[in-house]
DNA sequence: TCCATTAATAACTGTCAGGTCATTATAAAT
DNA sequence: ATTTATAATGACCTGACAGTTATTAATGGA
């Protein structure tokens, strides 16, 4: 027989079972899209629930019922995929045959380019302002972004070494260096220079750098621009 | 006569001034103090006025006292000297005679040492993650600060490529990319390393960061380390 | 010692935002 | 058409926090 018990609220366990599956459909997308540009606009405590809901036109309620809490929103935000993007990454090494200073380029190039035409390139910034209230999230986004990252750049640092195309530096602090002005670029436009601040051009910017650190890595003297 | 008036509460007017003459005494440094912490650690919204007086051994009404509200708190903060010690170096810059590549090395070691030895390290994360909910504030602390350290390393790039010692690129670019690194490092330690992310060693990078740069900025092939 | 002035606070207030719930609209099924 | 299941929301509740005020403690000058 069927327990037609008292209980006529559905149990915490069903409710996010119910989420779970929602979280999949068209609606929670919307839902992030419009976090995640508020959130990166003003943090995460200043963004109000409901403000989310408004720009992804439904209700605060109707929020709910698709993720738990304001926490479990920006959790699903800053886990959003940027892994795809440094995996395009990834395969521009094992299919390029060239000099690794051209391969260094590209790929350099590739990630500004696909990270600037996306919303994920605000999440830097997002990322570190919150990094300290939410420190295992920090740590998750840490390992499954900026250390893949690191081991991607690294492969090339390497590969230039073997080829007696690079100098052998100290390796961690290079790729560090060769990470910074990216990073340093996409949180500057998303923070000061939303505010009015005058910013750089990207690719003169990243022209220089490349010009720069080329130079600097080599193990002759380049052709000089 | 003494207008003997009605009034016993002071108006508005006296009180801000009787602040302004509060503001340069002991209480309100350390006031500030705390605030700056707190700030840095969990940004200026989860930030509880209540906390900031607690952590400065006095009671929130004191701090109301001293600061009109949280946000002129807060400008406080943000506005507190950086440009003594930009200065430090503007004034390395003219006394120095020997090559720019020294020079430059030593500028920014001496920024590296200074800035790292004091709390004013963490207003790059703090003011990044707070530039969009003030933005006036943004723009005061980018023409104060971030424009006074590109102007000087701007002078050095120039005297170097004056003395034939440094090619001629893209002089904003190269100043951007001189400091990036710095920055990201500092902003670093104070969101992600915070939270148990692993951070790089300050002078193996710094070291590696000039070895790079120099050696990219060069005119001649630099003696290879 | 007494008074006047200033420093400091505990207790209070109003507002605002996160989260819930009873109710209504919408779609699906028979 | 009627029932059932689901999607959506307005109205509400509650805790937390910025900012205020009435009161007390400290200070100092005569």
């Amino acid at each position: 027989m069927t327990t037609k018990a008292t209980i006529i609220r559905p149990t915490p366990a069903a409710v996010e079972k119910k989420r779970a599956r929602r979280r999949k459909e068209a609606r929670p997308s919307e839902l992030m899209a419009a976090a995640i540009e508020l959130f990166i606009e003003r943090g995460y405590a200043a963004t109000r629930s409901e403000d989310i809901a408004a720009r992804a036109g439904v209700s605060k309620a109707t929020l709910y019922l698709y993720f738990e809490d304001k926490e479990a929103l920006f959790k699903a935000v800053i886990t959003q995929g940027v892994v795809p993007i440094l995996d395009e990454g990834a395969h521009l090494i094992d299919e390029f045959t060239g000099d690794s200073s051209t391969l260094l380029r590209e790929l350099l190039t590739r990630w500004q380019v696909r990270f600037s035409a996306s919303p994920l390139c605000g999440i830097p910034k997002l990322m570190i302002s919150e990094a300290r209230n939410f420190p295992e999230l920090a740590l998750y986004h840490e390992k499954v972004a900026y250390a893949h990252a690191r081991k991607i750049l690294g492969r090339v640092i390497e590969r230039g070494v073997a080829r007696g195309e690079f100098r052998s530096l100290d390796q961690d602090a290079v790729v560090e260096l060769l990470i910074a002005p990216l990073l340093m670029h996409f949180i500057w436009q998303h923070s000061m220079g939303a505010s009015g601040c005058p910013t750089v051009d990207p690719t003169r910017y990243l022209d220089t750098h490349l010009d720069l650190i080329l130079a600097g890595l080599a193990t002759q003297p380049q052709p000089r621009s």
